[in-house]
RNA sequence: GCUCCCAUCGUCUAGAGGCCCAGGACACAGCCCUCUCAAGGCUGGUACGAGGGUUCGAAUCCCUCUGGGAGCGCCA
C-alpha cells in the first residue's frame, strides 16, 4: 500500500540510511517476471498445475495425519493434457535428487535435502508472479552480490538457489542475521509496541541513538557501547554478527539514546526539540533559546520527548506549582530568602549564569545557609516543580523579566 | 508432526583449548560528588542449560538430551 511504502521510505530517510539507486517496485516489473515464467515453461523447468484448492487441502491433511511434512507431491509434473475448465498455476520444477548447500556468511554451510523441497508456485492462476520467484528474478537482473536478511528466510533460500541455477547463474552470497525478539523473548509483535521506525522518531529518539542500539544487537566491537555513525559503518563487519536472536531491552535503548543526546550539539538537538514541544502545544521559532534549553537539558533526559516535557516552563507560564514542592519550599520561612534574592537579582547589571550564581550564593551566605536552602525555593518559584537544570543556568535562560515576575508571584504565594 | 536454525549474568555481549573459580554494558543495591534532577566516579550480587566424551587441560571441539526460534500458503 502507499502508506506502507511511505513508512519505509520516510523511516530510512529519518535514519539517514541512503541508497544508490531505486527504489524499484515489483509491481512495475510484471512484464519481466512473465517473460521468465514463459522461459521456464518452454525449457521444462516449470509446469502447469491444475490441482484445486480442495485437492491440495486433502493432500496436506493426509500428510499431516501420516506425520509427514505437508508439501506438494508433484502430481501434475507429468500431466500432458490440460484439465478442462481449470486455469492452472505455474510451479517451478525442483530437482528431486541430491541436496542444496547454502553457504551462509553468518551460519556457515547449511544443507538441505532436495526431497524436502517441493515445487513452489511461481505464478498464480490469474498469472501474477509470487514473492519467492520475483526476488530471484530481481537478484538476477540487478546483479545482486549479497543478500542480507532475517534468518526467518533461511528455509526459502534453497528454493531460490535452485531457481537461480535454472536461470544459469551462481547464487549471490547469503547472510542470514538473527531476529530481534520482544522484551519477553517472544516474537516481536505490535503487542510490544513495535509499529514502525517512525514511532521511535515520534517517541523522541535520535536516529543515531536508535541505530546504535539496534547495531549492537547481534554485533559488537570489543567493549565499546557507543558508536558514531561513522564508526559503525567503518567498524561493522558482517562476519562479526552473532547467530542467536536477541531480545529488545527498552532500558538500554533509552540509555543509548541519552548517551547520543549528551554528545549531540545543542543546535541539532534544538531542531528535534522544536517539533516535540509543538506536540505539547508550544510553538516557537526561537532557535537560540531552543539550543540553550537543549544544552541545559541534554544530560537530563533519555529522549527528546522527555526533554520537551521537562522544559515547558521555559516557554510558557507556570500555571500551577507542584503541590508537594510548593508546600515544602514556598513557605513563610522561605519568603524572606526569596525576597532577598529577588531584590539582589533585580539590581544585577549582567544577567548571566556566573553573576546569578554569585548573587544567590551571597544571599545564602548572608542567611547563614547553604546554597540548597535558597536554590530550591527559587527553582520551585520559576519552574513550578522541584527539578530543573542548575538554578543559575535556568534563570539565565528564563531572563530577568520572567524570573522576577515569577519570584514575585511565588513570594505572594508564600502568604 | 517434519525440516532448518540457535543456546555465556534478568537483558545486550566479550570469549575462536590454558590469559576465565569468566570481562564489559544496561538494569538493580550501596557509597562518593552535589543547589534539585541528571551526568560522572567507586563498590557489590547474579551466567558458561544438562549429561556424556576428546584432551595433561574445555565456556571454547564432538555426541545425546533439554529448551527456545523459524519455515512448511495461489502471503510477503
Amino acid at each position: 500500500t502507499p502508506e506502507a511504502v511511505h513508512a519505509i521510505v520516510e523511516g530510512m530517510k529519518w535514519l539517514g540510511l541512503d541508497h544508490d539507486e531505486g527504489p524499484f517496485y515489483q509491481t512495475q516489473r510484471m512484464g519481466r517476471y512473465k517473460e521468465v515464467i514463459e522461459q521456464f515453461l518452454r525449457e521444462g523447468k516449470a509446469y502447469h498445475c491444475y490441482c484445486s484448492k480442495e485437492e491440495l487441502d486433502e493432500m496436506r491433511a493426509g500428510q499431516t495425519a501420516r506425520k509427514e511434512k505437508p508439501r506438494y507431491d508433484g502430481r501434475c509434473r507429468h500431466r500432458t493434457a490440460p484439465a478442462p475448465g481449470v486455469t492452472p498455476v505455474v510451479r517451478f520444477r525442483n530437482p528431486d535428487e541430491g541436496s542444496v548447500v547454502v553457504d551462509d556468511v553468518v551460519h556457515g554451510p547449511i544443507t538441505f535435502d532436495s526431497g524436502e523441497l517441493d515445487d513452489l508456485i511461481i505464478a498464480r492462476s490469474d498469472g501474477t508472479p509470487t514473492y519467492n520467484f520475483c526476488v530471484v528474478v530481481d537478484d538476477y537482473d540487478m546483479q545482486v552480490t549479497h543478500v542480507i536478511r532475517g534468518d526467518d528466510h533461511i528455509n526459502n533460500t534453497p528454493r531460490q538457489i535452485n531457481m537461480l541455477r535454472a536461470l544459469g547463474v551462481e547464487p549471490p552470497l547469503y547472510a542470514h542475521v538473527p531476529m530481534i525478539l520482544g522484551p519477553d523473548g517472544t516474537k516481536l509483535s505490535k503487542r510490544h509496541g513495535a509499529v514502525s521506525v517512525l514511532q521511535y522518531r515520534d517517541d523522541g529518539f535520535l536516529p543515531e541513538g536508535l541505530l546504535n542500539y539496534l547495531g549492537r544487537l547481534g554485533w559488537s566491537y570489543g567493549d565499546q557501547e557507543i558508536f558514531t555513525l561513522e564508526e559503525m559503518t567503518r567498524l561493522f563487519d558482517i562476519h562479526d554478527v552473532n547467530k542467536g536472536a536477541s531480545a529488545l531491552n527498552v532500558d538500554k535503548m533509552l540509555w543509548t539514546n541519552q548517551q547520543h543526546m549528551m554528545r549531540a550539539t545543542p543546535e541539532r538537538l534544538a531542531t528535534y526539540l522544536q517539533p516535540q514541544l509543538a506536540m505539547l502545544g508550544i510553538q516557537t521559532d526561537d532557535l537560540a533559546k531552543l539550543a540553550a534549553v537543549a544544552k541545559a537539558q541534554q544530560e537530563r533526559a533519555k529522549t527528546l520527548k522527555e526533554m520537551a516535557g521537562n522544559s515547558t516552563f521555559f516557554f510558557r507560564e507556570v500555571v500551577a506549582y507542584d503541590e508537594k514542592a510548593a508546600k515544602k519550599n514556598l513557605t513563610a520561612e522561605t519568603a524572606p530568602l526569596l525576597k532577598a534574592a529577588r531584590d539582589r537579582l533585580a539590581a544585577l547589571e549582567s544577567w548571566v549564569a556566573p553573576r546569578l550564581h554569585e548573587t544567590i550564593q551571597a544571599v545564602a551566605a548572608e542567611a547563614g545557609a547553604g546554597l540548597g536552602k535558597i536554590a530550591q525555593p527559587i527553582r520551585v518559584a520559576v519552574s513550578g516543580g522541584s527539578v530543573s537544570p542548575p538554578i543559575d543556568v535556568t534563570l539565565e535562560i528564563l531572563g530577568r523579566e520572567t524570573t522576577l515576575q515569577r519570584l514575585d508571584r511565588a513570594i505572594a504565594h508564600c502568604g
